[in-house]
DNA sequence: AAACGAGTACTGTCCCGTCTAGTACTGAAA
DNA sequence: TTTCAGTACTAGACGGGACAGTACTCGTTT
């Protein structure tokens, strides 16, 4: 199993590369010659596996893309459903924050947005993936705690697409501006911010009767 | 003064062929030659005006990022300030969203956090000229808020970043990886955006009272 | 006259994708 | 285990085209 084949392996280290370029130097300014020679591999065997230099990208994007699904989906589900909400949804907007402020991600973010007139159907998949696939997922489990009386959210669309971003607009929206290769922000900070944006998104949607206010 | 003189009028047509390129199509995906051709001028015109790829690019965006410093500072010195300050909030809210939601300006975002890898200066430019220069006018504004007994904010600089993101996360996002040749949302929907946003934050930073709920 | 600009050809570079000639690996038969 | 065919891979060259930036000639504006 961990036997791979030489093909398959080979195939890997492109993909690496082409990862590691694409990601850090955007489509235009990666080149099939770096990727090759950034894989040890041949520009020949690059054109085995791949047709095209679009098709390398978005074949690469697109797994990347479907990687993603998955990293809040069993945190739903295997949440401790306590009755403390704050608490909950405070750990949880750590865990998306820590999740989603990774660099490879945030450069991933980059090069979509600046691709997004090159490459709309890429835009289009990572933005479905990820932004409206939280929301959703957000909105059911809102929904539930309306019904258990834990929360008061009249459209939960609207206060799933509120919390996603009052969460995490801050630090992601400094970072796609800012040189990734300092941290931006640090734990204590990302700590704070989904403190707050917690507490905000409970004073507009929290039970009827509790103002938490600190 | 109408007259600018062969020299300036060519300069401006060179400019504002390359906005549009540039804006539309990134900039490693747009060639001086097109740049020249678009603006009816020659190549040679081009370079007499500007040395470089590099410099007709960084210029054209850096003085862009000059013009847009404003749009939002007179009014909020021109604001009413009303005492009614969900009202004042809304509007407001309402316009900023306007501006920031104006296509050249998204497609301008998109092109800074593209290229922010290669020109990490032109991000910066941008990033303090508009998400931090609104922050810091909405964090003043605030303030003065707070000390007449209409909000209630403890950390100013906190609470003018949530504001600012509550109204304009939502949008915006989504336009990031959306064509933007066709409209997005409806001004109804911006307007049910503002007022969701503002009744979001005046929950969490009204003044000590009231908890406005609808 | 003097500067400016148009038009166009040109240089040098980069890069995609292909081709060729030769080498290494793999898996199965002998 | 050795052999051997078939396949994968290497290294480098190359055609074709795009593009940044320059050179040069001739017309136009002031």
């Amino acid at each position: 199993m961990v036997e791979e084949g030489r093909t398959a392996r080979k195939r890997g280290a492109i993909v690496e590369a082409a990862r590691k370029l694409f990601l850090r130097n955007g489509y235009a300014g990666t080149s099939m010659d770096e990727v090759a020679a950034h894989a040890h591999v041949s520009k020949q065997t690059v054109y085995k596996n791949f047709v095209d230099k679009q098709s390398l990208f978005t074949e690469l994007i697109t797994s990347d893309i479907g990687q993603i699904e998955g990293p809040e989906h069993p945190l739903i589900e295997g949440m401790p459903h306590t009755d403390d909400v704050e608490r909950d949804l405070r750990l949880f907007a750590r865990h998306h924050l820590s999740i989603v402020m990774r660099p490879d991600l945030l450069r991933m973010r980059r090069v979509i947005i600046g691709e997004a007139d090159r490459f709309p159907e890429l835009a289009q998949a990572w933005y479905q993936n990820g932004p409206v696939r939280s929301a959703m997922l957000f909105a059911t489990w809102f929904q539930a705690l309306h019904e258990r009386g834990l929360l008061h959210v009249d459209d939960p669309e609207m206060a799933a697409q509120m919390f996603n971003w009052l969460v995490l607009s801050i630090p992601v929206n400094c970072a796609m501006a800012c040189p990734l290769d300092e941290t931006l922000y640090s734990d204590e900070e990302l700590d704070r911010i989904a403190a707050e944006a917690v507490r905000v998104f409970l004073a507009a949607y929290g039970p009827k009767g509790s103002a938490s206010r600190r």
